[in-house]
DNA sequence: ATTTAGCACTCGCTTCTAATGAGTGCTAAC
DNA sequence: GTTAGCACTCATTAGAAGCGAGTGCTAAAT
């Protein structure tokens, strides 16, 4: 039962207590961590001599990496990973920091906007890093009712209202082909025969099911054509609440002007972003370093939790920290920030 | 004809001479100005000496400052303040700049805010400055059509549609004692009744004009007060756009994060900088470091200058920078913009 | 076969000193 | 009124010295 540099890949009992004692050390102070300090903690029994040589193990197995020849031990990024996946101190043992619950203010909120504001703000308050919920899209919903409302001769407003109470809307040109009355026609057919149907298809719907009523009741059916296409074209409708975008300022290993600079211009980007912290898998997921695929964000970790409503997949809320983040204390906390907010959307449907 | 320390306190032709280019010099090259750097410049025949004299006077009269005894001289906020009122190169002398009215993208905007947003984005990408437009208000426009739309049997969604194709909406309670038949005629009465009123006015108009029409027609007049309040009750709407809001970064007066920080932090705190960028006065003007009115403005300029439809002020464009700006460049740029944002929203309305 | 004490060595960081140079104010001469 | 000359100030830079935390390796101890 031998244990450092087996062939089978496997880390000793030894080694894992070792390289979780370092980690938890590095998060919490920062400083590389040297065969001393470890070896100094009650619960180590050996000396730095013999820490020192499975230190060299772990760092010869890529889990540890120095920042110079002859300073301590800091984590990789696989050491974080593996840090994450086998050696998180098991999370359910956080019995009396789960009033958070409470946090979100009690008052009802009415607006989901607002509900989706305040939790990224109290995510980035509490953690000091910055926060992202990724709101819902609103062309995933379902259309309740939708009406055109003229401006002037040639202009009009479009608006669409979804059984979540979300309301699209957008100005539209009125071709000079189309008349009144069949402007008329079109929203009602619309109403009638689209009512909940999610946005992002109606177009398709129409398509493949109503051309044939289309024709039959319209004048002008020709020019229909475009007009729908204008309105019913949309553009990608996610909003993004942001908490503490200012945080990573005071990280200390973003204490550099030109390593912020990149990362706050990220955040600012909305795409990015987007994709940065999109994600459909249920519960929490945890994206360490170059593993975001995006060079500002190698530092940095990301921990996304996504959000439900009658049990399907609408939103996340993530968090954006340095990768020696506090992985324990902030998966449990957006484990419970999002099913909080997964109760109050549903509670806002009665 | 002395020139000096004269007790009228105007300065002579020489002092306003080397007052404009030690400032120009400044802004150009971000360091202290020494004596020797003036006396080199060709259309400058004094010797450093005379000009140190010069200097000293004007530093006591407080258009000048030292960072340190023996240092060369940064202006003052009065001597930017001095500078921007009197000592600007006459602005219309900036002929082939003034092409950048093509910089907004030519192909038509239909959405104000999109054109709110290209705005900004090109202010911004022209000055390497932060830059944001407040939005108009849309409680300020008139009020097209407004709807409830019912989205169970206690939730609605209300939606005002204002003359300019702003859409204004929000869910409402609905409360139990109302009467679907009521609720009808609410609708049909505002909208017959306060159609071309401002949103903000709707609640106050009621109060003095149709309290008695609704009391002739609605069975429950009574909880009509508290559910119309919930409906007309506004919150602020002006939607800020912002430009290049890391940009701050690059100038060299924050390279220093403990100064970037709290400027960044204002950028985000919404209310600061809406009252920090509203302004109704006409065109450009411009506000220098503690003139701002918060510290951590202290050592940066506001230009703001305000775009208009039909003849009224709707709203701001404006651009934030350290004290030491590029007035020139960037008032007639504003001016420019302005003016090509007013002509672009008066083009909407047709 | 592990574990550990001992030791030489590395490297980042801090402190100190000296040198440099841009700039000033003042005085006396032009 | 202007300017040359000079002593003086102060921020900045470069180098040298010393410190200390940490390592790897070897040889002895368990």
């Amino acid at each position: 039962m031998s244990a450092n540099k087996r062939g089978d890949g496997m880390l000793s009992e030894r080694q894992l207590y070792i390289l979780r004692v370092l980690i938890d050390d590095y998060i919490k102070h920062v400083e590389p961590v040297g065969s001393r300090t470890i070896s100094k903690r009650e619960d180590i029994t050996y000396s730095p001599a013999t820490i020192r040589n499975e230190l060299a193990d772990l760092e010869d197995l890529g889990f540890l990496e120095k920042t110079h020849t002859s300073s301590g031990r800091i984590p990789s990024e696989k050491g974080y990973r593996f840090y994450v996946d086998h050696l998180l101190p098991s999370l359910s043992v956080s019995p009396n920091e789960m009033d958070r619950t409470e946090l979100l203010s009690t008052e009802k909120v009415q607006e989901a906007e607002v509900l989706f504001d305040q939790s990224a703000k109290i995510l980035s308050d509490l953690t000091n890093y910055t926060s992202v919920v990724l709101g819902p899209n609103a062309l995933d919903m379902k259309l309740r009712h939708m009406q055109i409302i003229p401006l002037s001769s040639q202009m009009a407003v479009a608006i669409f209202v979804t059984n979540t109470g979300h309301v699209e809307n957008r100005q539209i040109v009125l071709p000079n082909s189309i008349e009144p009355s069949d402007l008329e026609k079109l929203v009602n057919i619309l109403n009638e025969r689209l009512a909940g149907a999610r946005l992002i298809e109606l177009n398709s719907r129409i398509q493949m099911e109503l051309s044939a009523v289309f024709k039959k009741h319209m004048k002008d059916y020709q020019n229909m054509g475009v007009f729908l296409d204008q309105l019913l074209l949309w553009s990608k409708k996610e909003k993004l609440f942001y908490g503490g975008k200012t945080n990573m300022l005071s990280q200390p290993e973003f204490r550099d002007l030109d390593k912020v600079r990149p990362l706050l211009d990220f955040l600012e980007t909305r795409d990015l972003m987007e994709k940065l912290v999109s994600s459909t898998e249920k519960g929490v997921t945890v994206k360490i370093g170059t593993e975001n695929e995006h060079e500002a964000m190698k530092n940095c970790s990301v921990i996304n939790a996504s959000y439900t409503m009658h049990g399907k997949h609408i939103g996340t809320i993530s968090l954006i920290g340095p990768t020696r983040m506090e992985y324990r204390k902030v998966i449990s906390l957006l484990d419970s920030l999002s099913r909080e907010m997964t109760n109050r959307l549903n509670d806002f449907s009665k």
